[in-house]
DNA sequence: CTCGCCCACTCGTCTAGATACCTAAAGGAG
DNA sequence: CTCCTTTAGGTATCTAGACGAGTGGGCGAG
């Protein structure tokens, strides 16, 4: 029975040729903008909107399901329609692999985390031998066979990053690569031990909606695109030693890369 | 009229609690993932779907809008709904800026493009001093007011990339980069001849869902997000020179980086 | 043969409800 | 006090139908 906080959304205009839900979706979208709705704020009820504009539930419905597309806001069943949180943001450096970074004992987004209060996890990792696919074949060099090393990795428990890494067998079978824990450093500390000085990495970035699957292994809100980083890494002879596929939720992430003006 | 071609599509599954117009959906994806529908092809019309499904329209439609918010498909308004064409990619690599890339007279997204064998344009271009905004002026190093280029990069008609660049007033006013038109090389290159040697750049990307004027501008379908990047260019005495705010269809490109292992 | 109109097909928008299920808070039973 | 039930207020899904408007092919008039 929440009577509408006046003022806060405006009429329609009927004579306007824009769709009614539109209009509607564009004064919510303004009032969230205005920050007149706040982070985490519940939304008037599609009841509310309803009585407000005059117009059909559907056409309430349609509207919050644009803002819900522009990712704006998240409905909860039960409980109402809420403006979305934007999550805390890790930010990826370019200078993230640089070697002085692996001398320590844990992973880089553990330590990143720790000191940014935030509490991380690792979580269904699997290590495994598997047939290439073409794309990964290419990438390392006509490779038939890689081991697979797939992560998850969550801040104070949200999903942010989904990560497989494909090596080479002739590398990485029966080393500690191939171990659910490879040991203080990572895996790049590993192929270094093992004679394969790194030289440099490549990434590719794209952006795109997320596939189903993602959305669920990353419980993604509507409106999320993913990140989908393929990180490519050679030693100093020029062989590509690893692939790593990552799918990132884009709203928990930003990347840094420096480059010289060379 | 046109009966669906047969074993393209399977039945509902009433048991499951997966809602009607997801199972749908659920179905669609499926057929084009493999290859079914191909790409540009028209699937069955709404009318088709509810036949064969024995649904309400609203919930065709309903499957219809997830996978447009997927970005899979498009719908063309009296024509029918298609599995979106996948646009040519644009690769950006971490060495576009290189010096010796700014030797030729024309600019690097012209020559990019002639080569590819596109066709492309540089369009609404603005040049025009004006107040920084907080974001701007932090990165510049406090700088009230700057000068904004902007412009908007299609390729064979398709807006692709909508760019601008913001440069200090003490640095820019009264040179070419005032031009509309800076000449051979682009703004780097005048920045170098003023004496601004560039000694980096430094780029953050995002990824998120367009704004509905980006979806004007760059006319982007639905379920398409875009890639924000913004790159700030720093000369030898480690001064900031300028900041490029860039919005780029994601669909359209491809980010490259390469990174030392240092 | 060509032009223009009409019509069938298609998606876009909106209405008006029905049923289901979720959430939180209030109140009663133990 | 704890636990369960009830209830009010939310969203989720679905139906059935109406009207609007873009597209393209067929067909008749000229």
């Amino acid at each position: 029975m929440s009577p509408l906080r006046s003022g806060l959304l405006g009429d329609l205009d009927p004579t306007s040729d824009r769709a009614v839900f539109r209009q509607i979706a564009d004064q919510l979208r303004e009032a969230i903008d205005r920050g007149r709705f706040k982070e985490g704020e519940k939304l008037p009820s599609e009841a509310d909107l309803v009585e407000h504009y005059g117009v059909s539930r559907m056409t309430v419905r349609n509207s919050f399901s644009v803002l819900q597309g522009e990712g704006l806001v998240h409905a909860e069943h039960g409980k109402g329609v809420f403006v979305r949180p934007r999550p805390p943001v890790r930010r990826l450096a370019s200078d993230r692999f640089a070697r002085r970074h692996r001398e320590q004992g844990k992973s880089a987004f553990i330590v990143e985390a720790d000191a940014a209060g935030s509490h991380p996890q690792v979580d269904s990792l699997e290590v495994k031998e598997e047939k290439a696919s073409q794309d990964i074949s290419t990438r390392l060099g006509s490779v038939r066979r890689v081991l697979a090393r797939r992560r998850r990795y969550l801040l104070d428990g949200k999903p942010v990053e989904f990560a497989t890494s494909y090596l080479p067998l002739d590398i990485a079978r029966g080393t500690p690569i191939a171990e659910p824990n490879p040991g203080p450093g990572g895996i790049y500390a590993r192929l270094e031990e093992l004679g394969h000085h790194l030289d440099h990495f490549e990434e590719e970035i794209r952006a795109r909606m997320p596939s189903p699957t993602e959305v669920k292994t990353l419980r993604l809100a509507s409106g999320v695109p993913v990140i989908h980083l393929i990180r490519t890494a050679y030693d100093t002879e020029g062989r590509a030693v690893e692939v790593c596929d990552t799918v990132m939720a884009a709203d928990a992430y930003v990347l840094a890369y420096q480059l010289p003006a060379t």
